[in-house]
DNA sequence: GTTGAAAGGTTATTACG
DNA sequence: CGTAATAACCTTTCAAC
């Protein structure tokens, strides 16, 4: 279903989306006409699910990256729905995963300042199914690239 | 620095890179034109740092996602940096933040299955710098847009 | 300095072998 | 799949604001 050609492809449109099918054509070793009908198709499947632009956060006011766990007071199916929804819907809330472990959901912030942060908290923290949260603040973004390898099967 | 229409035009291109100009145009409301123009210009200052397509990790066989807490042995700058170009020379690792707090750094992982992540472990934490980690196992992508929300200053 | 419209050059798409 | 013709698009120019 997805063969070597395509594997370069990925990796290539995980860097840079915006080569023509010529620059595309020289790193994966077919035509340009090829390597776009293959782009197409992977789109198609759904195996490419979105085509974006990244913004840094920081040329735009949010100098501020937290990753904040969650845990919830009882992990009663329609709360949890109902605490997706509102993370879904907040712009500030960059990733939410529901996760196993100690906390049961991790959340990525933009933020322009703590003053930011604290307003945040409190608009879909003070909610009674939270029974509290750890703040973990940024200082350095290693890496952010939320590339998936792509190998051979 | 900033104005309202490269506010739509950058929440336009965060959902979608690959609209037409025409497309820009109707949301943002200026010509195909200026519309192109400005995003080139914004990625001239580097408001936008990359334009990537995103691949859905569970259907390249990556059908595992982790957020990995990791607590350093002590806090030295060689051990540091060190750490860091290791994960960000790792293809599993999707993203890598250092913060304050309880961790030192929070990873983002795809996984092939929990073989796949021991293997990693071994690899990477059996580092004596490495005191110890935690591990969320991802069971729902609740959001994983990673959008910068942008408003007028 | 930035816009919109039109010209010109480049790129994606499609038909065919 | 690759080649080549067609269609769509981006880029640049230029006059006007």
């Amino acid at each position: 279903m997805i063969d070597g050609f395509d594997a370069k492809l990925l990796a290539a449109l995980q860097r840079d989306n915006q080569q023509t099918g010529a620059q595309l054509a020289e790193k994966v070793g077919l035509s340009s006409a090829a390597c776009l009908r293959r782009a197409q198709r992977l789109r198609e499947e759904g195996v490419i699910v979105a085509d974006v632009s990244v913004v840094a956060p920081e040329k735009v006011g949010r100098g501020l990256t937290m990753i904040v766990l969650v845990e919830m007071e009882r992990d009663q199916a329609e709360l949890l729905e109902s605490f997706k929804a509102r993370m879904r819907a907040a712009p500030e809330v960059m990733q939410c995963w529901y996760v196993t472990g100690r906390a049961d959901f991790v959340l990525t912030l933009t933020m322009r300042d703590m003053a930011d942060y604290q307003a945040f908290t409190t608009r879909h923290f003070a909610d009674p199914n939270v029974r509290g949260y750890e703040t973990l603040v940024s200082m350095d973004a290693v890496k952010r690239t939320g590339a998936t390898p792509v190998s051979i099967d």
